[in-house]
DNA sequence: AGGTTAATTAACTGATGAGTAAAGTGCTGG
DNA sequence: CCAGCACTTTACTCATCAGTTAATTAACCT
């Protein structure tokens, strides 16, 4: 009964690669500007196949893409994966601002006050 | 040589929550209002205790609360954790979207040149 | 009390993730 | 050509995750 992962969704690809400390921290780096992988290990205690690895999911996301120069791999930001995030949380923005905020916990104490009663 | 994982960030937490689909589309049917745990699970080809996993790690994340009315367990959404991602997210958006997105492309267009170069 | 429904917990499995050390690749420069 | 630098790959460990079935808790209803 194998329940093998086919592919994930790119959203989701997305998401976990950004669930991380480290690879988000990367990120942030790469936005100031390219870097090669040992600019890109040095503020981490870890190991360069670790930071290595994470390159390669952050890759694999789409988030970042490399390129070569001699025998440095500099890597820079692509962003428009988030684009995807943004899109895709844009729609829930109104449950935490704007007036809808009050009308929902308005809402939420009816519900309750009836639930203790009902 | 453990290294014991101590307690997750809001931010990696909230961001690994919403990786799975399943979760994503639980969150996207408490958007139109509350639902018990059997309702929610409906959709999916999956048993409960599944659901019932997932819920948990969404209220671990803070992105579900639950109440209790006689057995059911009515779930609501907590949008405020999404509320982070899109304040982590902003600042990202100058990179894919606006004249920004070109003045890059041609900015790195020059650094490769001179990379070529020296 | 006892049966039914709603949901969670427990115990287990197989897959994935994050890290390591050590070996391999590819380029440069004396 | 070969020493060394910049990385990547491999092989391994250990923890966590997603799912399962079976058992348990909790509330309702007659």
């Amino acid at each position: 009964m194998s329940k093998v992962l086919v592919s994930m969704d790119q959203l989701s690809t997305t998401l976990s690669a950004l669930a991380d400390p480290t690879r988000r921290a990367i990120i942030a780096r790469l936005a100031a500007g390219e870097a090669t992988v040992n600019e890109l290990a040095a503020p981490f205690d870890m190991s360069l196949p670790a930071v290595s690895k994470h390159l390669k999911v952050l890759e694999r996301a789409g988030l970042i893409s490399r390129g070569r120069n001699a025998q440095w791999r500099p890597c820079r930001l692509e962003a428009r994966p988030m684009k995807e995030i943004a899109d895709w949380i844009e729609p829930y923005r109104r449950f935490w601002d704007g007036s809808f905020d009050r009308l929902e916990s308005y809402l939420q104490e009816i519900q309750g006050k009836e639930s203790d009663q009902g």
